[in-house]
DNA sequence: CTGAAAGCGCTTACAG
DNA sequence: CTGAAAGCGCTTACAG
């Protein structure tokens, strides 16, 4: 009962058009010669007969298929759905296609989705989910397929790789609750299996111990919301409250805030400073308004992208770890440093 | 420079074997006769080889290309986020592949895009963005390739699609407002260009009127948060301030409760109650704790593949519209009936 | 059950 | 510049 599509092929353009069959398709090819009114008749025909080439035709001669897979883990965490979408943009505008595959537990659903872009002769494959085996790391090298891991740790350090700068910004993050005259600070961290949630954190205990302080505590949330949420329960149960929290991303974060407007009736910044990590577009939200350690997506994508036709090129010798650049966004969900010059003010006044 | 990818074929792995290449390729055909021993050896070469069959010259032939392309207009709205996620994952389970695309603004935009998708050769397409020209319509039913549109009103009747009962849906929002006793109710509504944003306003209306009531004001916001916080704004400065609002989609709702509480100091469902549509993850979180219109993203995910697939092998004849029938999520956002119930006591005991 | 042959719809040297 | 021919890596009747 199938019906098979009834495309029109390059044959009968050239029929009508009276000319061979690879005429139409130099006419389709871009850099090709083809005589000014051939070429006119052929794309008459080819638009009166709904003509489109054939991609995968096409791609099964060139060896090349235009079309880059992504493997995501999920698209809960909006940081992700702006990172696909962005990719997916900036890959079409390039005359790509995106493939998109979600594989989120374990390495051998990682494995099993890569083999099937694999087997759809992607031209390179971005991973935004958890790491590649060893095996399928090899084989796609062996194979020619190259692949770029974005935001992801790495163990390996000569995988092609994405990331912001995951310890500046959590040194960054650190510094400024520091700055802003923080003492009990508490951190809410990414996986620390993950070499993204590692470094954020070593970047902030960094720079406390820049400051002769450390840490109240650090808890290991997973990146995962529910983690964060539970964590902030727990901390503010305690007897030595935090004043601040550096949050491992900006998804925790908003669990963060919400448990304690509502389970605690505490508010940032005047109860307790928050900072997230990411700027994801939600952080600017007014219930929200988390200063923020931005991963600046765009960028990001745009190097993922640059690296990855790079390596389909071959021939590219630049770093194939790049780090772009993270920084600070300063929001209402800290204590200011102007409050806090005020607050000191305040306290001369006092004591005057 | 290009260093094409130097992958295994089926002759690679006949010749290691010792057989001929249709026998290699029958071991890697479902449902095809190969000796035992044939086939263990084929499989033993394919492996040590790491062949894995050419999916692109395999559609060549069949003119099938298990692949379905997903037309988006963006991620924002985590129902979106949602909806190609779980799309994503059913239709991997088929057996088919995925290739997205995101065409926000314009026809011509998305006839750009679904061209694209028919060069590709996808067996059929999920449409969850604006829709498509009469002219594209037309090619793809010329082309036999199936589509279906995803939670998009449209105005041809004979389109396939699956939605969520919109009207429906707006009525159950209205009925609850009326019953938990508010006389003011407000619409912030979903594009009333779309079916799905004109539908849910025709049922909310129908349900207050029903009760003999009208709507304090309807305001077209077009799905967009933003225009939903500014009527929000507007709505609260004026004299006669709804006691309930409807708002056209969950996403607007954050906007509006957000807007209420930072800029007004109101919360739900004390100074006013808030229900929106599509039951999103989000709204399931404390500090929203949103009532809303839950439209069923795993049925109606199952229900668009499963016309898709029937579409694709031809000979369907269910009806092509369908509606999932949506459902009343009562949670925080909104006064409670036992608290009516209680006010009505107080009432009744102070007039004693 | 298995192999030789044709063909899916293109691209790309090769002649002219 | 253009056409006839070969080939990309498979599937699928067709014989045996």
């Amino acid at each position: 009962m199938s019906v098979k599509p009834n495309r029109v092929t390059a044959i009968e353009v050239a029929k009508r058009a009276g000319v061979s069959q690879p005429t139409v398709s130099r006419v389709f090819t871009p850099g090709t010669n083809v005589s000014a009114d051939l070429r006119e008749s052929v794309l008459r025909a080819a638009d009166e007969l709904g003509y489109l080439p054939n991609t995968l035709a096409r791609s099964l001669n060139t060896g090349r298929s235009r079309t880059i897979g992504i493997v995501l883990a999920y698209l809960n965490n909006p940081f992700y759905a702006e990172a696909l979408q962005t990719l997916s943009n900036e890959l079409n505008a390039r005359g790509y296609h995106v493939m998109v595959f979600f594989a989120a537990n374990s390495l051998e659903e990682v494995d099993g989705v890569v083999e099937d872009l694999m087997a759809h002769q992607v031209d390179g494959i971005v991973l935004a989910s958890v790491s590649l085996s060893n095996d399928l790391t090899m084989r796609l090298q062996a194979l020619g397929i190259p692949f770029v891991l974005f935001n992801r740790g790495q163990q390996d350090t000569r995988l092609p790789s994405v990331t912001a700068t995951n310890f500046n910004g959590g040194y960054y993050a650190g510094q400024y609750l520091v700055q802003v005259g923080h003492q009990r600070i508490a951190h809410l961290s990414g996986w620390q299996k993950a070499l993204n949630g590692r470094q954020r954190q070593q970047g902030f205990i960094k720079a406390l111990d820049d400051a002769g302080m450390a840490p109240l505590t650090c808890i290991d949330c997973h990146f995962r919301r529910e983690m964060a949420i539970d964590a902030t329960r727990e901390l503010f149960r305690r007897a030595d409250k935090p004043d601040a929290i550096f949050v491992g991303n900006d998804f925790m974060a908003f669990g963060v805030i919400e448990t304690l407007q509502v389970e605690f009736g505490l508010s940032a910044p005047d109860d307790v400073s928050i900072i997230g990590f990411d700027d994801v577009e939600m952080a600017a939200w007014e219930i929200y308004d988390l200063t923020t350690i931005r991963q600046p997506i765009n960028r990001m994508v745009t190097a993922t992208v640059d690296l990855l036709f790079e390596l389909i090129e071959g021939g590219g010798d630049g770093p194939i770890r790049l780090e772009i650049e993270s920084e600070l966004v300063i929001r209402g969900s800290t204590r200011s440093q102007a409050s806090i010059a005020a607050a000191e003010h305040d306290r001369k006044i006092t004591r005057l």
